[in-house]
Parts: structure tokens; sequence; C-alpha cells
DNA sequence: ATATATTTTAATCAACTGATTAAATCTCTT
DNA sequence: AAGAGATTTAATCAGTTGATTAAAATATAT
């Protein structure tokens, strides 16, 4: 009988297959990625994969878990923040978002297609107690300016699309933009760093002037 | 010898079968799906789909190619033209693919995704003679404006960003706001229809009043 | 109607893939 | 240094997958 690994063990192993592995299904994506593609990424025996994470889709979801989080971690904390203005917390989480995206830009198409393929399976794992969306301080703030602003009639959520939208869309076209535009990893992380001024203040003129 | 299919012949069977590749390749991507998934979905038999498109790839190829002439056909004629406005433009070609995308919401993740595991394949298929950016009547129209305004400093990139994320980003994202968000596929068309004046407008806004 | 070509089917193949196994090697405690 | 447990390896397996084949069924032309 083959032991299980127990908590307490050689971390680097199987952090290295995970690195490994998220580096392969990040850029071919689950169905694509074999097995052995993690096994020769991590360059260690194939049997550890199965050794340490029993499964490929176990594996996977892990990964896929341990982004999710970085998608969620903090966010509460902006926006229940009572202490900041609407418009500082909208500058703020994008601010943190392109940051993240910047450093992982990879992460946005990833889990996007896993939302395409498997909605329910994502949808339980980001927990829908995750973020309540009726106490949360930004939608009291939300609510107010609307109440104030009579002109604002626009459905809320297009606000939301367009912040969503303006700040991860680069990330996902990205290879458009360098190989059909011609634009340099670094221009591109330049754009990005201009947008996160930019966008904000887009943002608030919407809000502003939409009648 | 057999002899392989020619140029006049009974259109439905490999219309019907390029049909139900298009849906499965669509939702389930290139890797996921087996050709047995396709011969299922077209209520012929397996070998069919070798007899008629060689192999897997090669009707994937087809089916992307029209894809991406979905994307780009007729937009030359619409930047191109000499009697619309520079807004004007914007506000048809937004119309235009919002139209498209209603239609067909599953075609940018597909496209983005290929675009990302495979750049180089899919560059060489859009052709870079399709559009000749420089020989545009948009961007004429663009350099005048440009010219005209001296507070116009930013990057045009973000503008075409801007466009392009607010535009179809909804529809990549659209498992999320529907599964997250509650919001049914007729409340997201209906919104939908609402930004196609939207977006012009905004993107408007954004023209005249980034300094 | 008969022959010829096209279309469709069932059966099969070789390669690939995720997973398992048993043995070998390493690590650490005693 | 001996033993126990953890880690790593090579070999192998059963199921899947894209593709091929030969034959049957259907359509078309003469």
């Amino acid at each position: 009988m083959k032991a299980q690994p127990e908590i307490v063990k050689n971390a680097t192993t199987e952090e290295k297959i995970k690195e490994a592995a998220r580096r392969v299904f990040t850029t071919k994506g689950y169905a694509a990625t074999r097995t052995r593609d993690i096994a020769e990424e991590s360059g260690y025996n194939l049997a550890l994969i199965n050794y340490y994470f029993r499964s490929k889709e176990k594996l996977f979801d892990i990964i896929m878990l341990e982004h999710l989080q970085l998608f969620i971690h903090s966010i509460k904390d902006i926006v229940d923040n009572q202490s900041t203005s609407l418009q500082e917390k909208i500058e703020i989480l994008i601010g943190h978002y392109i940051d993240m995206l910047i450093k992982n830009p990879e992460i946005p198409l990833f889990v996007l297609n896993e939302l395409n393929a498997n909605p329910a399976k994502l949808i339980e794992k980001l927990g829908f107690n995750q973020i309540e969306n009726d106490n949360v301080y930004l939608v009291k703030q939300w609510k107010e300016l609307a109440g104030a602003k009579k002109t604002l009639t626009i459905n809320p959520m297009h606000i939301v699309m367009n912040v969503l939208s303006m700040t991860i869309f680069p990330f996902v076209a990205s290879p458009l933009l360098r190989d059909r535009a011609g634009i340099s990893q670094e221009e591109f992380n330049k754009l990005m760093e201009e947008r996160k001024k930019l966008i904000p203040k887009w943002i608030l003129g919407i809000i502003m002037t939409t009648t």
C-alpha cells in the first residue's frame, strides 16, 4: 500500500510541478495539456504528477481555484471601505487589477474559458457568499449618487461592464495588439499603466454625462 | 482508389457536418472536441468527417477562417466611406458588430483562444493586406481631428482598445453576467442593443474631454 | 435496366493518454 | 549503520482518439 503524501512534506517538488502545470495549462488550456507536458515542463517524472495530485483534473482545479482567489482577494476590503469615496474606490480597484494583470496576463482568458465550458462548477467555486451585493458600502454610495442625480437613468450594469471591459479586455486581446498592431510587451504595459488613471476618469465622465 | 469529393456534390451532408462542427468546436474548443462528437452532433457516421474534410484540423481551419471573415467582412466599406463622418463611422461600426455578435455570441472567445494558442497561424490567415492602415479614410479623419484639437494627447490606441473592449468583452464575459449577476439572455441582448447608441456617445465623450 | 460513380457505413488500426504498479533511491530518525 | 518512511523512477496497462479501409447502399448517367 502506497502512502499518500502527508501534510508536512518536501514542498519544492510539489510546488515546482504546480508551477509547471500553471504555465502549461494557462498557455494550452486544459484539454490540450497532456500530463506528459507538465512532467516535461517541471523536469520530473510523469508518475509524480499523479502521486502528488491524484489526477490531472484535481491539479487543474487547484490551479483554477488559486487564480480565482487572486481575482477575489482583497476586493471586499476595497469595496467595503467606508473612508473612501466612490471615485476613489473605482480608482483603487482598477489600479489593483491592472497591477495584478500585468503580473499575470494569461489569467483572464484562462478563467473565461473555464467559465464558458463549465459555468456551474466555477460559480460553485467562486461561492455566492463571497460578495454580498447589497451590504457592500460601494453599492450604498452608488445608490446615493443615483438618487441625487436625476439624469442618471442608464442601467448600472453598463458601468460595471465598462469598468471590466476597459480593464480586462486589453489583456485578453493582447496577442492581437502585439502581432497585428505591432505593439511590444513594454509598450503594452506602459499603455496599461496609463489606463490606471485614464479609465477612472472616463468612467466618471460616463457616469456624469449619460442622460 | 477512393475518389475525393468533387466540386459539385451534394452539399447538404458536408454543410451539416460543418455546422455540427461549428457548434461543437465553439463550445468545447479544438482540443476537447473529438471527431466522434462532431459525428454524433451531425447525425452522420464518423468516417464522413475525414471523407469530406481530410482531417479534424482542416475542418477546424475552415470554420476558423469563416469566422474570421465574419469579423473582417464589410469593415473596409464602412471604414473607407468618404461620405460619413468619423462619429457616424464609429456608430455604424459598433452597431454592425453588436448585431453580428448577438447572432454569434460564441465567436469572440473562440477566436481569441486561437489567437492566444497559435498567433502566427491566425495572423497569416487574417492577411496583413486586409486593412491597409494608412490609406483608410477613417485614419485620415482621425488625423485631422487630432491635428485640430490641441488637447488630444493620449495614444489613439486607447480609443481602439476602448471601442473593442466595450463592444466585444460583454459577450466574452456573458456567462459570468448570466450566472453570477443573474441576467437572462434576453436582458443581456437588450443591454447590448442599448449599447449600440451608448458606446459611440461614450467614445465621443472620451475623445473630446481627455486632455 | 444496367453500369458507373458517389455517398455512407461498420470494423479496425496504430498512436496517444491518464493512470497505476513495483522497484529503486533518498532522507531522516534512532 | 540500520530501518522506516518518503520520494522518484521505468515499465506497463486499459481506454480513447484520429484516421483508414473495404464493402454496402444510394444516386446518376447511359
